[in-house]
DNA sequence: GCAAAAGTGTTTTCATTACACCCATGT
DNA sequence: ACATGGGTGTAATGAAAACACTTTTGC
């Protein structure tokens, strides 16, 4: 029996913001909840967490249990814990994001939801408890480190043109990029790996295949090199 | 009666980071704890988060009461939640740091610290509990935040000299900066405000003062300026 | 007058930006 | 043959880096 059993009672949960995207929109993953408090509204993916799992565990078998995937970019933004956040209790929460390819997943309405639908980030207007705060601090988060890290492939299939991975960046971060001068950045990093292999059924001249080649990434990091787009 | 009682028992905590600055090297403000566990070691200042308090409250709180000191920069980090973190239970932890004017500070050991004492950062070789990770990870979100956000100053008395600006941060970022180009690119920003006003006492040639300001800075925010050092 | 830190500009180097045309494919 | 996006290089601009001497004060 804990100490802390006589002397304070709470809970906490994760809440996960699930990206992915879709080719030409950034997407977040949220279910319709069934049961009350909010029953009916749009929310966050998320679980109290149990007393002998990790937070990152959690937020992880909130993912796998929704979508069944298992290996995933997760990263934990920020712990909600306002008072009253919560209409049934003193609940903080441990908001994470993690990034999936979309199409790799297979979503499976649980207990908890009547729906799982992937909603643009744009049209997100409200959702239940602070979750609409939660998405943003996330979106914030995300754009800032999609900058300074390599994790935007994340949200690519394994093999992807550099238009795509454009597309993605400019989704993102909602801002127009050049196309010469993006890809003279991204090929001068030395971290994708060209494949001698070509786009196929587009009806123009198809585009290179380029994945993320981690090995690459890593020797570079250790000579000094800092991913920065 | 909050409904997860039944369901679920647990606790948190909130942990404080207090970073100062004392001319020449970063320090954080440790206590020696009194009680087991860890009794004897030093530890950060931290405490139980109550049903009805919010986490940046809780935070602030431990500050206030370590050093009397009220209106101050708080920055939450990370949550730390390993399941056997804490030796009686599972406690997880909110971790933030927060910056302070070394001097301001008005010290009370409390029921549950023998001592409390400025460490130099670079000194901290153990600390209860993950303690010494929590350090770490503030230590590297305060090395990111201050090249991006005006927070350097809050380590430094309200007037100050540019050359103790300098050495602020060259200790935070380890690394030395050359004096003509630190003082041309900060004084480009415009968000200092010149006192007529000189250093007194010192052999040497007397210093203008400067202070931050914090008007300028949001102006200039307004029109698009961003702070980047 | 000597020691100690304050204060001050210019040149070089490098990264970022801006920009337009030909190519390969499907229909 | 035409529509569609793929693919490519160079010049101009601006920011960062490198660098050394004179000034003012206390002792």
């Amino acid at each position: 029996m804990p100490f802390q059993d006589d002397f304070y009672k709470s809970a906490f949960s994760v809440d996960n913001v699930i990206f992915g995207f879709d080719g030409n929109n950034l997407k977040v993953l949220l279910i319709k909840r069934k049961h009350d408090p909010f029953a009916g509204y749009w929310a966050l993916p998320g679980d109290i967490v149990q007393p002998d799992q990790d937070l990152d565990e959690g937020a992880l078998q909130v993912l796998e249990k929704l979508t069944g995937i298992k290996d995933v970019y997760l990263e934990q933004v920020h712990t909600f814990g306002k008072v009253n956040r919560h209409p049934r209790g003193r609940v903080i929460t441990i908001a994470y994001y993690s990034l999936i390819k979309i199409g790799e997943e297979d979503i499976r309405p649980s207990s908890f939801a009547d729906k799982v639908e992937w909603k643009e980030i744009r049209a997100i207007e409200s959702l239940a408890f602070d979750h609409l705060d939660i998405v943003n601090t996330c979106l914030s988060r995300l754009r800032r480190n999609v900058k300074y890290r390599p994790i935007g492939f994340e949200l690519l299939p394994k093999k992807f043109t550099l238009t795509e991975l454009q597309n993605l960046y400019e989704s993102i971060l909602e801002k127009e990029l050049d196309k010469r001068n993006f890809r003279k950045k991204i090929l001068s990093m030395n971290v994708l790996k060209t494949h001698n292999e070509l786009q196929k059924g587009v009806a123009h001249r198809p585009a290179k295949l380029y994945s993320f080649d981690a090995y690459k990434y890593e020797a570079a990091k250790e000579s000094g090199f800092v991913f920065e787009l």
